[in-house]
DNA sequence: CCACGTACATACTGGTCGGTATGTCACTCA
DNA sequence: TGAGTGACATACCGACCAGTATGTACGTGG
């Protein structure tokens, strides 16, 4: 009763269970009412933090699944060989995701397909995290292409926006097919086609 | 009143209604008094033709999800010289598709996105779908290699799975970015993959 | 020490949803 | 010709959902 009186903590629980919730349902089969069950808050203390679903969904968007997308990517472009570090990321990736994420999907691109072709609120900050990710991968290809690594003569752009298309394509894919020999598959295809990137 | 007597066609101004409705919101979002009010027929006529929604839902997938989809990959395995053939239909299609599509993206991969992640009953068609797609682009990238048009080095099953991540993936993405130039920006990068298959 | 705002808690509402129960009418076929 | 069935039509139900109204307790600044 005392202790409960936490409310970053209390706003981090409803942030954290809606994500999964809405990684598990999407948005708009997502229940406020499972929300609050399953952190064992209730309502008011919901909407006391937020001013109604879509703002939570909105928060769960800003301030969980962009973090949960850019950790992925970053250490890429760190990385001083790019090129190579994503060939090895994906290799890895296809590997080490388990069962249940298979089953579940990409929580980015499952909102996106949700969302973004309805509902422009959402589909702002959605893009936004796409157009990060694309500078992102974009500043990778410049680097590789400067030290020697990658070819040339392709566009960074047209390569960095292909690249989240096929990984954002084979995230869906393995839903439908959730099959480890598929999922291992069209990695090995993206892998194709990062090699094909080398100069 | 009495002109309404046409079984057949009634199922199918049903089953056209709700794949559009299915299209557009989802089909956990799709409203069975939507669809009503769409096709002035009334919830009777409804549960006649189709035990409940998930009926309809699976119907729709199979009966025009499916032709829609075999529609689109049918003729490439046609062609005398099928890579060539991929190559300039992806290249129309970036072209072709209208602002409302790309809006409202894929039907298959829309419906693989939100059903086949969680519901088995939904994922077999789907999955059947998928496994037809695989199945005609593998037939077609054989055919390529056996007429000298394709290079031999590649797994036809890698390349159809991962050709079509690229071609879901892509649906996917235009929805977050809605832009023309995103969307052929994304098909440069797959046909340049494709390009990478020539023998 | 007390007033006040933050942080909850509880009970409830209006609306929509999928689904059902029941009725009706046309047409077929014995 | 009338019994039966296929093809609807209408009215209604319980469940659930997002959202709200209202109440309460803590803790901190004055």
């Amino acid at each position: 009763m005392n202790a409960r009186r936490q409310p970053d903590a209390t706003r981090q629980r409803l942030l954290e269970a809606a994500f999964a919730e809405m990684h598990r349902n999407g948005f708009h089969a997502s229940s406020l009412d499972q929300i609050l069950r399953a952190t064992e808050v209730t309502k008011g203390a919901l909407y006391h933090h937020f001013r109604n679903k879509k703002a939570l969904g909105l928060a769960v968007i800003d301030e969980v699944v962009r973090p949960w997308v850019e950790t992925r990517w970053r250490p890429m472009l760190e990385a001083d060989r790019p090129l190579e570090a994503a060939i090895a990321y994906v290799a890895e990736h296809a590997r080490s995701v388990d069962e249940d994420m298979l089953a579940l999907g990409c929580p980015f691109a499952n909102l996106t397909q949700e969302l973004a072709g309805s509902d422009p609120v959402f589909r702002e900050p959605l893009f936004a995290i796409f157009f990060e990710w694309k500078r992102g991968i974009m500043a990778g290809v410049r680097k590789s292409q400067d030290i020697g690594e990658g070819r040339r003569d392709v566009d960074p752009e047209d390569v960095a926006i292909f690249i989240i298309c096929a990984i954002e394509g084979i995230w869906a894919m393995a839903k439908a097919s959730r099959c480890r020999e598929h999922f291992e598959a069209s990695h090995r295809g993206l892998i194709h086609y990062l090699e094909s990137m080398r100069a």
